[in-house]
DNA sequence: TAGATTGTTAATCGATTAACAATC
DNA sequence: TAGATTGTTAATCGATTAACAATC
């Protein structure tokens, strides 16, 4: 349980995650870092020093046992416990995100939903109603929420990132195309659609397939 | 105009590019790399390594001009021209994205949507009906497509994979939770939003702020 | 002119790859 | 045992930071 993982470790190890997923899947009990490599489009050595950061997870001679593997991942991911989080934005994205049964599925639980108009407010998206935003701060001190996800334009963040803060939430997954200012005991993941799609469309201008 | 921008520069472009059209909007017409760097939070020598990758756009004892420097990164970013995407899957995903006005704005055009879910096909999106997957091909052939974006589950990728490999698409934008198999002419920029929940679980689970 | 700030070279730092002894 | 494959150290490669001469 080293310290000081690089972030490009720790952006691969959702991967190794989902490609173990797929080979307990498939039934494949063992795989060498050489055989994981090929089919990651990695090196062997890269998977050997990625993993060993956070233990000794294999055997010479006979590689990883697939399912330990995916269960020690699954571990270091956080996953062992269950999320609360609580949606910030009751438009498209936001009804989107709370469908999306997958997240639930990892133990991602949506526990409500909040929006200022008045339009959203009462419907019901998978049996949550979305709230009126002015009762999110009772919310968060009634309620024990993880991670808040904001699904809100920009120019309203503002309006909600200091209650946010000041109820000292641990995590904001962020779909809002600005970067937040927050204190460091707040981890801050951002999904920013829009850089996506340029840096899309500058590979495709350049023609280059230096793709991830 | 050089070659080999490599992925960690590509990433920070749109990031420069949102700066500078705050700047813009701000009406602040010049900027320094060390004035810039505090308000992105990077270093004052790496804005200039950035930008010089692609010209030299800054005056000595002046800094940048904002307006040119934002209008040279939009060009960079090969937006000064428009793009022809279709969507296939019309979920929520999918409808989220058609309805997102960002990306028209900035010249993404989505000119179709794509199910074979015989209860949304018909649906109007935006003026954009959703048509029946089967008719991708002949749509592939008789118009001009850019960017296809992959909003269906991952099972079903492969319906629909090869006719846009076979209709020689360009880019992909994936939002579908699998690698894709492509050949080197297809640009595929990823969005894999359960790999981005994971990373923030892990980071909660071990309490640093390395954000980013 | 003097001060500011770039473009660019050199130094440092970190991440990836290669190599190999240990060992199952 | 012999072969395979790990864990780990060393070598390489690339990206970031520092420094500074050039110059506006």
């Amino acid at each position: 349980m080293d310290k000081d993982i690089s972030i490009a470790v720790i952006k691969r190890l959702p991967r190794y995650y989902r490609y173990l997923g797929d080979l307990l899947e498939h039934g494949i009990t063992r795989i060498s870092s050489n055989d994981l490599a090929r089919r990651m489009n990695l090196t062997a050595s890269q998977i050997r020093q990625d993993l060993n950061k956070f233990g000794c997870f294999g055997q010479q001679g006979y590689g990883y046992n697939v399912e330990l593997l995916y269960d020690e991942i699954k571990s270091i991911l956080g996953l062992q416990r269950t999320y609360n989080l609580i949606i910030i934005g009751g438009g498209n994205l936001g009804q989107t995100l709370a469908n999306y049964s997958n997240f639930q599925k990892r133990g991602f639980k949506f526990t409500a939903i909040f929006d200022k108009n008045p339009r959203l407010i009462g419907i019901k998206i998978r049996g949550l109603e979305i709230m009126d935003i002015s009762g999110l701060d009772a919310y968060l001190k009634n309620n024990s929420v993880d991670i808040a996800v904001l699904a809100l334009p920009k120019a309203n963040v503002s309006e909600v990132l200091p209650t946010l803060i000041r109820n000292n939430i641990s995590g904001i997954w962020n779909f809002s195309h600005v970067d937040l200012k927050t204190p460091d005991s707040i981890t801050v993941e951002n999904v920013h659609l829009t850089d996506s799609l340029l840096t899309l469309s500058y590979r495709l201008s350049r023609n280059g397939k230096d793709s991830l």
